[in-house]
Parts: structure tokens; sequence; C-alpha cells
DNA sequence: TCTGGCGGCGCC
DNA sequence: AAAGGGCGCCGCCAGA
């Protein structure tokens, strides 16, 4: 069962309404006073779709009230999918010029950012402006939720593969449940813990200026360079300082200066390390995020343009490996750490279908096996040629390997280089579900709305920026496949767990209490779930499982394998 | 004084 | 050991 729902302007309050599978209305409209409430009653009883404009406006209120759903289906990520398949791509907030568009309406001249918009439904821009003849204040929010989902699944429909497409809206739709979900719950995190560690590198904090061991290393340096009162931290000043030592560097990037010649360099390297952590995850970033012992980011599903996730604020996906001794279970927890290996090039062997590269590809060591096959046995010669290949490696020692990796696989290789000619040439791509690239030449006005060729709506660029976009684009169809893959994985996981906390309830006498269960941080490949010791034997099976499904849902029977290494740790640094 | 661009580095 | 693709975050720095 389908049901359509808004938020009422109050943000309590709103109204629910049952949809017949093509979106049309199938029962009354009903106005509730606390829809967080109504719509717990109703997951109780039949977990509907629920259908609304925007899981991260909607569901982090639902979940601070203690509601969880099962499925949903998100209107603005799908818009946004399928306006990328036509060949038309823009940021969230371009579009209610895009619906616009499609309703032959006037295009908003500066769609309004979303911090400006009104709280409660900050979707209201998106389907009032598109849907919403010039002057109609009898306009019903609701219905244009209808209307937009029923002309989405026009579209879907009219994809190149409806049945991937299909995927992928669910997919993208489930991955914005687990954002919310993965933000309420909050990663476990040891503020105690982090701050001995802090302490341990850096000295005690002082009240005012750096920690001690930063102005121990800033006195080395000075010392080093004959200088007082240099400031480390300033690019300009370190290359000038270089230059009166009779040192010549063009910048200042660590490994630069890790083949300089000079006293100052070993304290300079250790400065910039300790700098950052201080600065990025040190006192300060630990007060901001860490509220009763959970790190609290806000996760963006689908804010990348290739699919991965992004967040906003904490740094969620960069948290310095130094600093994850933090990250500790709760007592009688344990973690369950998965971390998919080799991604992009087992997807580049699924996508590509080069039978060759598939059977390296089912191998439990994808650069081992294609060594054997390929490299006189030499591994790190075969990662290096993948890894040129994947992301357009031009130069360097890489091209020999380049070349036999293109005389033994080359239909995977061809796979890769006409991504790359058809971004070179301004050409749009997509991932393996019908994920696209964003245009080449950065503007929405550019692409309209005309259906595009199969190959591309953009300008072709020559010179630097061509060769720049063919190697975006080469990389695109690999790296947003692996996260449609992972994607899938972190849905169908979702699923189970919670099949188990909802199943879980009948035990004889003094049999386990139902999963607690959760996932609790994702990074591009890698999941991490929370739980009772006891049920991390059941947490490591369903895992693999889901790994499993994910290839099998995706790419249907082919013998890439996706393996995941799992660990069972107490704290998150002594995964793998 | 504020701001956008950029250098630099953390993660995948 | 980096390269090369994708990001976010911090501080610097030049220009308004």
């Amino acid at each position: 069962m389908l049901t359509a729902v808004v938020v009422d302007a109050d943000g309590l309050g709103g109204r629910l309404q049952d949809l017949h599978a093509d979106g049309s209305a199938a029962g009354p409209v009903r106005q509730v006073g606390d829809l967080a409430k109504a719509m717990a009653e109703r997951e109780g009883a039949d977990h509907p779709r629920w259908v609304w404009a925007a899981t991260a406006e909607i569901y982090p209120a639902l979940l601070r009230s203690g509601v969880r759903v099962t499925r949903c289906h998100d209107l603005e990520l799908t818009e946004a999918l399928l306006m990328g398949h036509a060949g038309w791509w823009g940021s969230p907030k371009a579009l209610p010029a895009a619906r616009a568009r499609l309703h032959g309406l006037p295009v908003p001249a500066d769609p309004p950012p979303r911090a400006a918009e009104p709280p409660g439904y900050a979707q209201g821009a998106l389907f009032e402006t598109a849907a919403t003849p010039p002057g109609n204040h009898g306009f019903d929010v609701l219905e244009a939720v209808r209307e937009v989902y029923a002309h989405q699944l026009r579209r879907v429909g009219e994809t190149e593969h409806p049945g991937r497409f299909r995927l992928l809206v669910a997919a993208e739709s489930a991955g914005a449940l687990v954002g919310a979900e993965m933000g309420h719950a909050g990663l476990p995190w040891r503020a105690d813990l982090h701050d001995r560690l802090l302490r341990e590198l850096l000295g005690p904090p002082q009240p005012v200026g750096p920690p001690r061991r930063l102005a121990e290393l800033s006195a080395e340096i000075n010392a080093a360079f004959g200088t007082w009162g240099l400031h480390p931290d300033s690019p300009a000043e370190v290359v000038r300082a270089f230059a009166r030592s009779g040192v010549d560097v063009p910048n200042t990037r660590a490994w630069v200066l890790r083949h300089v010649d000079h006293p100052a360099v070993k304290p300079l390297l250790e400065y910039k390390e300790l700098y950052r952590i201080w600065t990025a995850h040190g006192w300060s970033w630990c007060d901001a995020w860490v509220v009763d012992g959970r790190f609290k980011p806000e996760y963006v599903p689908g804010g990348v343009v290739s699919g991965r996730w992004a967040t906003r604020g904490g740094g969620a996906l960069q948290v310095p490996k130094a600093v994850r001794r933090a990250v500790v279970a709760d007592p009688g927890w344990t973690f369950v750490v998965a971390d998919a290996g080799q991604l992009e090039p087992r997807v580049l062997a699924a996508v590509s279908g080069d039978r060759r590269f598939t059977a390296a590809a089912a191998a439990g060591d994808l650069y081992a096996a294609l060594a054997a096959d390929s490299f006189d046995g030499d591994r790190a010669k075969a990662k290096l040629a993948l890894l040129g290949a994947m992301y357009g490696q031009t130069g360097g020692s890489a091209i020999p390997a380049l070349a036999v990796l293109r005389k033994s696989y080359p239909t995977a290789f061809e796979f890769v280089e006409h991504a790359a000619r058809v971004g070179e040439a301004g050409g749009l791509v997509r991932s393996w579900l019908g994920r696209t690239c964003p245009p080449a030449s950065g503007a929405w006005r550019d692409a309209g709305l005309d259906p595009p060729e199969e190959a591309g709506s953009g300008e072709p660029q020559g010179g630097a920026s061509g060769r720049a976009r063919g190697r975006f684009t080469r990389n695109f169809v690999v790296q947003a496949t692996a996260a449609e893959w992972a994607l899938v994985l972190l849905a169908t996981l979702r699923t189970a767990l919670s099949g188990e906390r909802a199943a879980g309830g009948a035990p004889p006498a003094a049999g386990p209490s139902p999963s607690r269960a959760e996932m609790v941080l994702f990074v591009h490949d890698e999941v991490v779930v929370h739980c009772p010791i006891e049920e991390a034997g059941r947490v490591v099976a369903a895992v693999h499982e889901s790994a499993a499904e994910a290839g099998r849902l995706l790419f249907g029977d082919t013998a890439v394998r996706f393996p995941l290494d799992v660990s069972v740790v107490g704290a998150y640094a002594e995964a793998k």
C-alpha cells in the first residue's frame, strides 16, 4: 500500500491519503493533529510505503518522536535522479526551476536556498512553485505529491533500463532512511578517551593559543630556519623560509617536503599532522559534535554527484585514524565493522562484462588473481595498472602496466576509455542503475529540457579542462556504480536488522530479546553496526548475506564476487 | 571587517 | 610513495 503524507506548517499535524499503485487517490484525505502518532499507528498496521517530499525534512522529527518507518518514496531525491537521466542536472535548490520547466511555467529567477525557506515544511517551494498556476491560492500540496509521484512513475518507466532505475529509486529512498536513522543514533564516542589521546599527542589544552606540543614544534621549526615568529601554518612564509635557506619548493605539501633535506622538515611534518588533529578533531570539535556519548553528524545521502553520501558538519567521513581510538562500543555491546575490499575494480568487472577480468574478480584477492593471470605475479604492478585505468593516469611508471591491461582485458579497458572519450567530448555518462553525471559546462540552463542524444548535450571541451572532464566521467561510471552497490547493501542490511528487531519478540521464557542492532557509520564502502555482543554472530551473517544480495540485485548471476572484510571489535580502531 | 578562493590534508 | 577520481574542513590571504 502507498500512503501520501504531508506535514502541516505547524510541524505537528498533517494529512494522509492512501494511493493506488499509479499514484491516484485510493481513499479520503485524513487530517490529523498528531502526525507522528497517526503514522506510528499506520506502521503498526501494515507498513505502507510512505510517499513524501523529502526524507531529510520529515523523518528526523519522526525519529525523535520514536517513529520508524519501513519504506518510503523520496520525491526530491527521485526527481534529481530523473532530471539527471533526462540530461538535465541541477543542485537540489534548482529543483523548483526544473519542475516549473517541466510544467511549462515561468522559471523562478533565483530559487531560494534551503536555509532561507520556512521551517516545518521546507519543501513547499518545490511543489508550490512547480505545480501552482499563478494566482491559485487554493493549491493543495497533497495533490502535488500525488501528481509528482504519478509523473515520476511514468518517467521511470521511460528510462533506458526501467528495472534498474526502479532499484535505484528504491535504494536511494531507503538510503535516505538509513542516513536519518544513523544521524539519529549517532556513533558511540568516548569524550574522555578522546581527551586523553589529545593530551598524549598535543599536551594539555591552553586557555589561549595552541597546546604545548605545537608550541614546541613551532619553536623547533623557527630554530631550524633561524627565524623568530614564523607561522608554520602559513604556506607562503614556509616557502620563503626554505628559499632563504637555499631550498626551492613549489609548495609545502607533505609529500614534497618529505624529499627535502633540511632540519626544519621533520618538525614541520609532525606539526602539520598534529595541527590538523587539533583544529579539525580537537577539543572544540568534541564540544561541538559529541553529545551524551554520541557523535551525531548530519548525513546527506546522495550529496555527492556520484551518489556517495556527504555530511554537513563534523567531518564524519574523514575521522582521522588516530582519533578513532575514542570510538568504543557501549558496555556489553560491540561493533561489527564490514568493509568491501577492492570494490571499484570488482564493479568494473561486472559492468564491463569482460570475461577474463570477471574471472579474476571471482577471486578473493582480485589484484593477486590479475597478477597471476597477466602480470608475472607482480601484484603491485597489477594494482597500479588498474588504478591508473580507473582514474585516468596518463604518465609515469604506470604506462607499461596500462599497456598490459589494455591487451589482456580489452573489454574492461575499453569500458573506461569510452566513458573518458564521451566526457571529453562534452557528453554524459551513466552508472549501471542509471545515475547520470552532471553536464560538462556547469549551469543547468545550458542543458534545457530536450532529451539528449545518447552521447551528450554539452559543449565539447578541448585542452586540459576536457581531459579533466574525461578523467571525471571515466571515474564516474565506476565510482557511481560502486556507490549503488553499497547503497543496496545498506538497504538490504537495514531490512535484515529491522526484521530481527520485529521478529525477535517470541522467545521462550528467558530467550534472547529482540535485536537492538543499529547501523552507526557508513563511509562509502564500509558499514559499522553497533549491537549487543550476543547478537554479533547474527549481524555478521546478515552483513555477508546483504553483500551477496546486493551483487545479485545489481548484476544478476555474475561470477564477480563482492567479499567483505568483517571484524567484531570493541573499539573501531581495532578493525582490520 | 568580511568574503571567496585556495592551499593543505583528513577520509574513501 | 604518490598518482589519479570524489568529498569536507580549517586557516591563510588577497581583494572589496
